[in-house]
DNA sequence: TTGTAAGCGTTATCAG
DNA sequence: CTGATAACGCTTACAA
């Protein structure tokens, strides 16, 4: 195992040195640093882990918590843990995982041992009880979501509430006096915070432009076709021809498969906008319209906050919302 | 931030002493134990995870490299981070996370700065170039599945071959001479190894058998059912009453769904043999004959490998395979 | 059964 | 611009 001894040594300099120089903390010559640099190098050092912990009092670690519970959706969990990944490694740090029990007794073990520089929380609930113990430890916590109470918290997520306007607001203009909202499944709306939030902002909408809404939950199982399937029967039946979406791939396609089933053709005789979908909406039957939701942004977000924390940067404890955005992909029908 | 010293204060007795309390690693007397625990809990103390792996070069953590590629399917994968997350936990160590590009140079980075104890490889390819670094660093590694050429390498998996086996056994014991594997997609062949290996089994005991075998992969996407639908009905015009699908949750529901549309009752006119599903398949419209791949088994011995490693034990260099189960739902029709 | 003390490999604070 | 050197908090021989 090479040491920064043996660096120093090969370099010709002192240990201290060789930190400055591989540190950036201070300014050392040009000479003697790229000598260093290719010691280093050559050496292949590494600096010790636990050393720079214990020196340091800096892990270059965070720990992202995430209850896995049974109804996440295992696609868009996986793309926010990847994004998480992705951005603190970019940043320099890398991703502890707490998981489901842990994520409890794991952030306060993190915290009381000093294993993390700061915490990420996925998958944030309405009652989230994580929110209490971020609030108690002082290793500084970012949620990726939006608890019920999120008093003292620093959070980053999509604005969804704004997304829901988006959407109505799009289908008002186009004409649509009667829109349906295809919504999450059933128990998302008491596990999870953003479906409701979506839907108050298309309901309160809907009401500023006299639009007649009738939102419906998609099924207990994300596979349940039928349910979709009659949830847009219905629709259809009253008279909907407009289409907000805020759920899984699959449902979307059922709803595509439905409509054309109908002979209808979407962004001509009806229209569909997809809202805060985490996959590639390019890829569907047909391309819609689409309010993305990008973990990306959260993510990287909620990394630059934690590190801005820790580089002694005030970060408000407050709610960051990111604006949404509205990809137009002609799936809405033109005013009639 | 509480410390050692503070605890050996609190107790009346020298830190080594805590020391050697809290970890059991050398006897001390019931009463000054309890009095040491006592005082560890009141004050809330966790060892400092920084000193602790300078100290004792152990960092209770392991490293876990999941290239999260495209084409994983996302269920099946948490699902093995999950019980790897907890097979860990509950041995004391943390998992800290390795995804894609940082699946290599982290491999490197983790082992050269001593930052894991053990290196946990998933979602392993048949030319997977993390075997190549697992043999140079010297940080135990463990691979949950098997790439082409294992030498060296510690791996764990499911007998995939073995599975097959077992599911053509049970169709020909019921009499069938045709039978029909409905594979995993076209990339998986290609991209992962225990696909091929289950097809493997499933052929040389055909042969065996002397059965008439037809295999299909299912189509790119996972969500093309129209893929499903036309190997299925092929199956069925070419007189095939016998089925093993390897497979998602979805292609399972999709052949249901024909052989019901085709009046064709599961266990009675057909057989049906779930292979290697790492979900419930009691969950189905029809329940299956199914020999699960049961994450929490390879991982639990994949840990466990691992930590016998750090203690000291011979752990040989070589697959360690688990010999599937079979579970029966009366999905097989009866000797006619 | 318990205490003492020597590291572990860095970082950062002093000097120079 | 560079060098000593004192922490950092814990583990683990070595003593008692």
């Amino acid at each position: 195992m090479t040491t920064i001894h043996e660096v120093a040594e090969a370099a010709g300099v002192s240990i201290s040195t060789v930190s400055y120089a591989l540190s950036g903390k201070r300014p050392i010559s040009d000479k003697t640093r790229t000598r260093i640099e290719k010691a280093a190098r050559d050496l292949g050092y590494e600096p010790d882990a636990g050393a720079r912990m214990l020196a340091g009092r800096r892990t270059h670690i965070f720990a992202l918590t995430e209850p896995l519970r049974a109804d996440t959706h295992a696609p868009t969990h996986m793309a926010f843990v990847l994004a998480t990944a992705v951005a603190a490694r970019r940043r320099g740090y890398d991703i502890l995982l707490l998981t489901d029990e842990q994520a409890s007794d794991g952030m306060n073990r993190v915290a009381a041992s000093n294993l993390v520089d700061a915490i990420l929380v996925l998958d944030v609930a309405p009652d989230d009880e994580r929110a209490a113990i971020a609030r108690a430890v002082r290793t500084p916590t970012v949620f990726i979501g939006i608890p019920d109470d999120p008093d003292g918290l620093t959070c980053v997520d999509l604005d969804f509430e704004a997304a829901g306007h988006l959407a109505v607001d799009r289908l008002a203009d186009a004409g649509h006096t009667r829109v349906t909202l295809l919504g999450q499944t059933e128990v998302s709306y008491r596990k999870s915070n953003f479906p409701r939030r979506l839907l108050h902002g298309v309901q309160t909408r809907a009401l500023d432009h006299g639009i007649a809404l009738r939102s419906e939950t998609t099924g207990a199982s994300s596979t349940d076709t039928a349910a979709v399937r009659s949830a847009a029967e219905s629709a259809l039946a009253r008279g909907d021809r407009a289409f907000i979406v805020h759920a899984a791939n699959d449902v979307h396609e059922t709803l595509l498969t439905v409509l054309d089933e109908h002979g209808l053709r979407v962004g001509t005789d009806v229209s569909v906008v997809s809202a805060a979908a985490s996959f590639d909406t390019s890829t569907l039957t047909v391309p819609l319209d689409t309010i993305p939701l990008v973990p990306q942004q959260s993510c990287d977000l909620a990394v630059d906050l934690a590190v801005r924390h820790l580089e002694g940067h005030r970060v408000p404890a407050q709610i960051h919302l990111i604006p949404p955005e509205y990809h137009i992909a002609d799936s809405v029908s033109p005013r009639r």
